[in-house]
DNA sequence: TTGTGTTTTATTGCCTCC
DNA sequence: GGAGGCAATAAAACACAA
């Protein structure tokens, strides 16, 4: 017993089925029960023309495939052995294909079920009105499934072309980075050189007796600072120089195009000199570090990436070549 | 012919609605 | 509380390769 006091029947339905497919045997056309115009219950139907139809429209010219019925219509003695194949209990027995043919064009015009269209579409196919509300739920399932593979199937293309966006996205932006640690080098090593130098320098002038100290010189005359002011700008100038011909074509990324966007690329190394105090620029010769490219660049959020699998900022560690001069 | 995977029919239990 | 829908499942029917 089916639950919630529900009663099945599931060998009572093939009434009209055997008079139908009988036919060889007890060649009874019953089209006429579905021809409009005859007394059948689907030409008197309300839902004819709109959510029924005529199986006879079905049935015509549709090629039984390999079924029940095929098995047994052209034996003889076939009445016996329909009814014992129909009169099995528990056997289940497959739709004909012009039933089914029947309830799929009657699905596709509505896919719910009413109680009126259920009785009507079960006396026309000949069904229990139970197995024909089984079909729908079961139509309707099947439905339901290939409506979430072509769901599916859009979601997965919807992410594979933004997963071709990120890798491509992605590749650039480790270009963009090994492009800036490269850089990083080269005006290191530059800063080195420059160190040494100056090194030598002193070495040489505190063999002269009075010699003043780098800074006391600055802060009288402000010639050595200067002077190495315009010798470092000499030397980023050609780094400069290297940074924006390399490869200009993809600065456009926020940091290069902020930087760019200001109309004057030099303002990174060349700060103006006129709002500098006389240690500023001393700091400026002594350490040839851009600070002045740190505030710029704080535009750019470095210390947090974004939180999806494509690290569009420098990781932790990247930082470490940013801070080797202060 | 047979084993195996798929499809179809039917059942069961739970849920919602009236 | 009954009717009906749905998800999960069973089981028969079917398709097909070996």
């Amino acid at each position: 017993m089916a639950g919630g006091g529900r009663v099945y029947s599931s060998s009572g339905g093939a009434s009209f089925l055997l008079q139908n497919q009988r036919g060889s045997c007890a060649p009874e056309p019953l089209d006429s029960l579905f021809l409009s115009g005859s007394s059948n219950v689907s030409s008197t139907s309300p839902f004819l023309g709109s959510s029924m139809m005529s199986f006879e429209g079905v049935r015509r010219g549709n090629g039984l495939k390999r079924s029940a019925f095929q098995q047994y219509e052209h034996e003889d003695n076939c009445d016996e052995e329909f009814d014992e194949y129909f009169h099995q209990p528990g056997k289940k027995r497959r739709l004909t294909a012009d039933q089914v043919q029947f309830l799929e064009k009657s699905f596709d015009l509505e896919n719910k079920l009413e109680p009126e269209r259920k009785i009507l579409l079960a006396k026309d196919l000949g069904l229990q009105p139970r197995q024909v509300a089984i079909w729908f739920q079961n139509r309707r399932a099947r439905w339901k499934t290939k409506q979430l593979e072509k769901d599916y199937d859009v979601l997965q293309a919807d992410y594979n072309s933004l997963k071709a966006d990120c890798d491509s996205i992605c590749k650039e932006n480790d270009k963009l980075k090994a492009e800036v640690v490269q850089l990083s080098d080269r005006l290191r090593l530059k800063d080195e050189e420059m160190a040494n130098s100056e090194q030598s320098d002193t070495n040489k002038s505190n063999q002269e007796p009075q010699q003043m100290p780098i800074a006391e010189s600055v802060s009288s005359e402000g010639e050595v600072s200067k002077l190495s002011v315009v010798a470092c700008k000499e030397d980023l100038t050609s780094v400069k120089s290297d940074i924006f011909d390399s490869d200009s074509s993809h600065y456009t990324d926020g940091v290069h195009s902020s930087l760019l966007e200001r109309g004057d690329s030099s303002y990174i190394f060349e700060p103006d000199q006129s709002d500098l105090s006389q240690d500023e620029e001393d700091n400026l010769s002594k350490t040839l570090l851009p600070p002045y490219i740190f505030p710029k660049l704080e535009d750019v959020d470095y210390t947090d990436p974004p939180a999806n699998s494509c690290n569009f900022g420098f990781p932790v560690e990247d930082h470490a070549f940013w801070s080797w001069s202060y």
